[in-house]
DNA sequence: TTAATTACTACTAAACCGATAGTATCGGTA
DNA sequence: TACCGATACTATCGGTTTAGTAGTAATTAA
């Protein structure tokens, strides 16, 4: 039930897109060395990201990446919906044909609570409030270094 | 964030051993048989129910397995630590000096709120509701072949 | 025209996963 | 004691997924 490397990194580069929302475009060289991963890993996650709207592109030199929403109206499950596929924890409850046990199987209703109980914690959890979280982590780090 | 099948078909073992308990120790043949899973599969699914103590196993003819406790102190969270490692969605949570980031990530703040949601959830289910739930599923079926 | 940046396609090495196979061991029973 | 039915253990395998790399094309500001 772990998430993959590409989810977790798509989140952290969304919240750096965020933490610069507002400002001119990010280059992913940025991002990718802010955050200490593969630039060409990260151009690869951000593809399905931008497809489906969630950023903005701009090509050629001085390009660069923007979110298309307020950091406030865009959250987490989105993001994992699109990286991951979608937020349940087996195919049956996405997909409920995929299993002829499914009218009769009594974990396929848990496992369908549970992930209810995931998509709507993700849900509430919004990219402005990843990058106060940051912040507040980076002043206590530094607190904590003086 | 799958679960992995070996997690699925250990819930579905245990809930057959649960609708079991009292009875006398069944054979792993016939839990493969009724739940259409490979029994040599299962067979190496139980080895690590039966090494924590959740199940009980008889060797030889007229052998087979049965629960040590009641269905009702059993919860889901316990069968899935087991069987899937833990209940965290990232590795960082369950051992946080796998990732030099953790002391100044928000998203690992986040992946650790959401798998304590998981594991409350998994906690407050136990065998007895899923056996329950299997019963009632079962009648409402045949209600519906009427 | 050049340099910087995104866009796209292909590939690969390694890990993981589901499952199978075969043998060993145990224990009740005839 | 010999046999049969059951669990216990170890090894292996093929397929899929995953994380990551490589190279090239397209775009655009200067």
């Amino acid at each position: 039930m772990k998430l993959s490397t590409r989810t977790r990194y798509g989140v952290r580069l969304m919240v750096a897109l965020a933490a610069n929302y507002g400002k001119s475009p990010v280059f992913l060289k940025d991002i990718a060395k802010g955050e200490n991963i593969s630039e060409k890993y990260l151009s690869l996650i951000i593809i399905p990201l931008r497809a489906v709207g969630l950023v903005n592109s701009i090509r050629g030199a001085h390009g660069g990446y923007n979110l298309t929403k307020e950091p406030s109206q865009i959250n987490l499950k989105e993001i994992v919906d699109i990286l991951e596929g979608d937020c349940t924890l087996v195919d049956c409850v996405k997909n409920p044909s995929s299993c002829s046990r499914v009218p009769i199987c009594a974990s396929h209703d848990i496992w369908a609570i549970i992930g209810e109980k995931i998509s709507e914690t993700l849900s509430s959890i919004t990219l402005d409030m990843l990058v106060k979280l940051n912040q507040e982590k980076a002043g206590n780090t530094i607190m904590q270094d003086i």
